[in-house]
DNA sequence: GGTAATTAGTGTAAAAAATGCACTAAGGGG
DNA sequence: CCCCTTAGTGCATTTTTTACACTAATTACC
């Protein structure tokens, strides 16, 4: 199909995918060393041009796919970056994902892309190529604020975990602390894990519980339009507002 | 400057924005006639391409800017649509914006793109041109979200508004019922706004007090991360759900 | 085998927020 | 002057959130 706009101005497209896990108790990002050109040698996001008869999902699915080899991964679109000078070679339009695995399933892909691929811990990370640390962070707040909207917390952990681990994941997200007590009895309440009638093995102390997340009653939930929200509850400080001045 | 990426392919973009307005207690949209094909004839969202040397954002405010005559105006980039075939004549991405405006001050301008550009009750829209029903859409849901995290209502108000006109506004965007002594209460509580020590004039009924947003006060809440949080009141419906099964 | 170390697991009371509800007040129109 | 219409206001009940400390189960070490 020849285009008709060959008047208007056309520009590169690319997506970058920001791809969360969990592991050890930290929030992780996958970032691969950039082996060309410009920043060589910074570390960046996953990315890649858009092809021609590709859409935009598929494009951020096929840069996910070919970096770690998965499919069926949460992913969500999250903001558009098209600053005239964003790239030092010509302008680049690109649209930023995040997407949430399971850091254990993760295998690196020999691919062309992956070749210095690796974790990071989020948090204290240092500066990143292009304007890829805008993208991080705005991928960063839309995940905090999922994760106080929706259970998302699950897809980052293994099938079966406990409620410690998914309590350190919430608080490696929100960067605030959760009072034990407080966060098992929301997280119950809403009655999307299973007990697996097992518990750990292999600890030096009480073994936990282990659970399962319950994808069936979830769905079920959304149609129905429960709301999931969990409140932070950053202990001992009141969230008091001034209302003098 | 000549760009590297002669290899890959590259894709016409436009943004699309939409332009919400309140009016007579409804949420409005304001649309443009299509005048060529493909769709012409068909009601669309004002958009045009980005040019070569401008960022999105700019584009967005200039294509508001041609329309309305406003600058200054409440303006947030949504959601990136590139399907292959979402344009007829080749392939279009569109990043989607949605604007607030007080309709009082919109005059129309003379502009070629504002040829037929009429305000439409967003409620029970015919079908739009191209995939502008889910973009709609997705501003809608944008929307819906802002005015309950955060008090963008008044962007849509003229300057001095009733209680009553605030009260409309929410039950339009949030498309139901709210109690009216615990919407002041919850309002009012915020200290946002201002009794201007005026009433309204030339209405057969009890004139209302006039108020004014406070925008200083806003702007010092926002940096301290206060919550602005309302919570809907859909009169007389328990929010309960089924643990059963 | 006993004890120390470590994390799991549990309930309640107080405070804060949300909810439901109905009458009086003020002005214009006839 | 009465009627109509919308403005404006408070309280009691329920629900949600918050703060908080001890016992239970297991391994490691001596």
């Amino acid at each position: 199909m020849a285009t008709n706009f060959d008047n208007y101005f056309k520009s590169a497209f690319t997506v970058d995918n920001v791809i969360f896990g969990f592991d050890e108790g930290d929030l992780k990002v996958l970032l691969i060393k950039r082996g060309e050109e410009p920043h060589i040698g910074e570390w960046a996001l996953p990315g890649y041009f858009v092809k021609t008869d590709e859409d935009l999902d598929a494009a951020a699915k096929r840069v996910l796919s070919e970096l770690t080899g998965l499919t069926n991964v949460y992913l969500e679109q999250v903001h558009t970056f098209g600053s005239v000078n964003r790239h030092a070679f010509g302008r680049v339009i690109t649209i930023s994902y995040f997407s949430l695995i399971k850091i254990d399933n993760y295998t690196i892909q020999p691919s062309s892309i992956a070749l210095q691929a690796q974790w990071h811990t989020v948090n204290g990370l240092q500066h990143l190529a292009f304007d890829h640390d805008a993208i991080l962070g705005s991928c960063l707040q839309r995940l905090k604020w999922l994760v106080k909207t929706r259970p998302v917390g699950f897809e980052l952990l293994p099938p079966k975990f406990t409620l410690t681990e998914l309590q350190h994941l919430y608080e490696a997200i929100l960067r605030c602390p959760l009072d034990k007590r407080n966060f098992r009895k929301k997280i119950l309440s809403m009655n999307l894990l299973v007990d697996c009638d097992e518990t750990q093995e292999g600890v030096a102390h009480r073994p936990a519980k282990l659970y399962k997340f319950d994808r069936k009653r979830y769905n079920k939930l959304v149609d129905q339009g429960f709301n999931f929200e969990l409140k932070e509850t950053p202990t001992k400080k009141k969230n008091t507002v001034e209302l003098s001045s």
